[in-house]
DNA sequence: TTAAACTTTCAAAAATTATTGAAAGTTTAA
DNA sequence: TTAAACTTTCAATAATTTTTGAAAGTTTAA
């Protein structure tokens, strides 16, 4: 294979997965096309590379940077703005990690303690209701507790944590 | 809060969380509203209480089956079809485990180690796509790899390990 | 058999989500 | 200042995804 087809089949893939995971195919493949370019790209270069319209690119570099896993970066003399993307896998795994957290398990947390907690009134569907919402939000806690600790820890955590698991 | 409010709530939660993760909705609510019944459900049943079609009734709940966390139940002397889910919790995160390294993880590193094997033509750009490329399917394999594990163990592994990581 | 009871399929419609592009907004060099 | 260079916003449009409902298909009791 050559690198232009690489390239183009590894953005098109991490713009489909992305779409899998409820992340928008642009803003995934933005993201992708950052993470292989050594150099900071402007928006001018990102239309370009993927066809896609200013306002478009323009969002959701916005929502990339609001993850965290964009930054913007200047280059000395130029007016325009450049972006850039974090690098290291392992950072990324953890900012992801963070965010993943905060915006979707700690809410749901939440709802599942609030309606876990209603009275049993001795029902069989009131018991089973509680039951299970106990039941689900134990698991969110742990798969939560282990999203906090990637999210914390030092860069090849994961990695070690797998072969530790192995054992 | 009152069992109906409870039980609603908890059934829309489960539905726009379902969203979030490119399930859709009505998909992610048949099986909130199957999780905490006691008794398995009909069709009959399923679209009366979430206002849904028949045939987005039947549609869903065979790629729910297709998932393996929703069973058919027959009921003795009866001709209509009942529903229930999988109602261990653990199993059901095994599950779901098993079948996400199925469709998405297992696919990603496909991709990943053939575009990460093209020749290094000596320019930063491949130099970089490599390297890149290569970090991705090394995290992307351990991803995988801890999917597996939690798909293949007893019932509270996950509950067992998280403890295990906090020491 | 057959007909009633039930389920599945699928084309059309509705709902949702993503994308465009031009106008409005902002920043900076002169 | 101002005007050029650039970015953001947002209403309109396009694309995609979900949902419906009725027709076709299947199963079973008699």
């Amino acid at each position: 294979m050559k690198m232009t087809e690489a390239k183009d089949k590894f953005i098109q893939t991490w713009g489909s997965l992305g779409t899998l995971w409820g992340i928008n195919k642009a803003m995934a493949q933005i993201h992708a096309l950052l993470l292989i370019s050594p150099e900071p790209l402007s928006m001018e270069d990102i239309m370009e590379e993927l066809h896609i319209s200013r306002g478009n690119t323009s969002m959701n570099l916005r929502q990339l940077i609001d993850w965290g896993i964009v930054f913007k970066a200047s280059k000395a003399g130029e007016r325009k703005e450049y972006f850039t993307s974090e690098k290291d896998i392992n950072e990324l795994a953890r900012q992801i990690a963070r965010e993943r957290s905060r915006r979707e398990i700690q809410p749901t947390l939440k709802v599942l303690k609030e309606v876990s907690n209603i009275e049993d009134d001795g029902s069989a569907e009131t018991k089973e209701f509680i039951k299970q919402t106990k039941a689900l939000y134990e698991l969110a806690d742990t798969a939560d507790a282990i999203l906090n600790r990637i999210a914390n820890q030092e860069s090849n955590w994961l990695t070690k944590t797998f072969i530790k698991l192995l054992k």
